[in-house]
DNA sequence: TAAGTTTTGTGATAATCATCACAAATACAT
DNA sequence: ATGTATTTGTGATGATTATCACAAAACTTA
């Protein structure tokens, strides 16, 4: 698929005309990770506009003592590293990729570029920042009022929501993320998930198969947790 | 002062022309609410784009079961309503005001053509939203994180850079709010927050006056806890 | 297939913190 | 000022959950 196919699935850049997409298309350069690898260091000046072709990252923040919270996983056509584009501070979060993943670039100037001649562009990707921040509200209010099983519960939803595929009624999360992940998304211990999956499945809610989680009836599990 | 000397203040549209503004203004309409009254409710659609006069509001969730999570709290010049103009989606929040507030108002379509208009507004918001979407991965990490007494001190670094006066070396935080606020907004109880901020006097950290708080020295307080 | 590595399961224990229950202090109203 | 309502302080108690310590299971790689 060309890079300009590609872009067509991003949505800050689905309304744009295949003309226009072409000339964006050509200024972005595609670059591969290896499963594991940092893409971006919490430290580093902010200079690339990242859009993820292929795979998956973590977006994450790591505190002194090396404990660290995943803020997010972003997966096929969604971007990042537009923050520090925006506002000049420097990175926040670093970048790690989960699968092998593979990503196109676009650098500070013609991403700022983009958005001064489009202005769609800019529209588009307020009102992403728009729904990012929702998802952001609603975290904290599941770190801040939660118990344990419903911390966890509420990041499952979380990735039943990107990652899953329904099927009458059921979500099938394909390939469930680490306990230790899912722990470091629901602000809570490894030993706890474990210990909370295994609640969930004996109350008939989930059930894990191989490496995959069903969600037997997502409504009602988001209607309990949510 | 009139409504475009007040417009003047807001970074979104401080890099206007007079004309320009003017024009904005004119499309404004003054509102105030006492203290308490909630400006925005919940459930209803989003339909207004605010910016604070005079005064602050909180901007809330509730669960079911009443309780409530503070996401933050705004003051003057800064703007709220946005969220649900850019993608659409009902309101995510409450916004309760605080002190007895003045609000200027402007209406959904009014405010979708501004940012058509006026490019730069747009990237403005932009830079707005990336700035709030990195406060609320720093509020994620520490709730995720960390145990109650750095919570509760995070929670009053947040307070002293948004309502705080330096002087040298020393923040005071002019009325502090309630402890019930600052456990809400720290995801603990309102106990917690008496014993910590004790806690944090006998630490000689911090001072209570009357209805303010002191921070001795910012920057070592800022060091300890983040 | 065997050996090594990573991930998961599970008990025991201890620490943190929410909750309850009041008392004290402070603010507010008449 | 006096009474009422809010807000704060503080002890006691119990629940939740982190942590430690392994064992089991599941993947990798040779």
């Amino acid at each position: 698929m060309s890079t300009a196919q590609h872009l067509r699935n991003v949505p800050i850049f689905s309304d744009l005309k295949d003309n226009d997409l072409n000339i964006i298309a050509e200024k972005m350069i595609s670059r591969s990770y290896d499963k594991g690898k940092m893409i971006l260091l919490e430290e580093s000046q902010g200079e690339t506009f990242f859009i993820i072709k292929k795979g998956a990252v973590k977006v994450t923040r790591q505190s002194d003592d090396g404990r660290e919270v995943i803020l997010a996983i972003l997966g096929e056509s969604d971007f990042f590293g537009e923050m520090s584009l925006l506002d000049g501070e420097g990175r926040s979060a670093n970048i790690v990729s989960n699968d092998d993943a593979e990503v196109l670039t676009l650098s500070r100037s013609d991403f700022l570029d983009c958005l001064e001649t489009y202005p769609k562009i800019a529209i588009a990707l307020l009102e992403e920042l728009a729904i990012r921040l929702r998802k952001s509200d609603q975290h904290i209010e599941s770190l801040s009022l939660s118990d344990s099983e419903h911390r966890i519960a509420i990041t499952l939803i979380r990735f039943a929501q990107e990652l899953g595929t329904i099927k009458k009624g059921q979500v099938r999360i394909k390939n469930l993320p680490f306990q230790q992940d899912i722990a470091n998304m629901a602000g809570t211990s490894r030993e706890t998930v474990s210990r909370t999956i295994k609640l969930l499945e004996e109350k008939n809610l989930v059930k894990k198969d191989k490496k995959d989680l069903i969600i037997f009836n997502f409504d009602e599990f988001r209607q309990l947790f949510s």
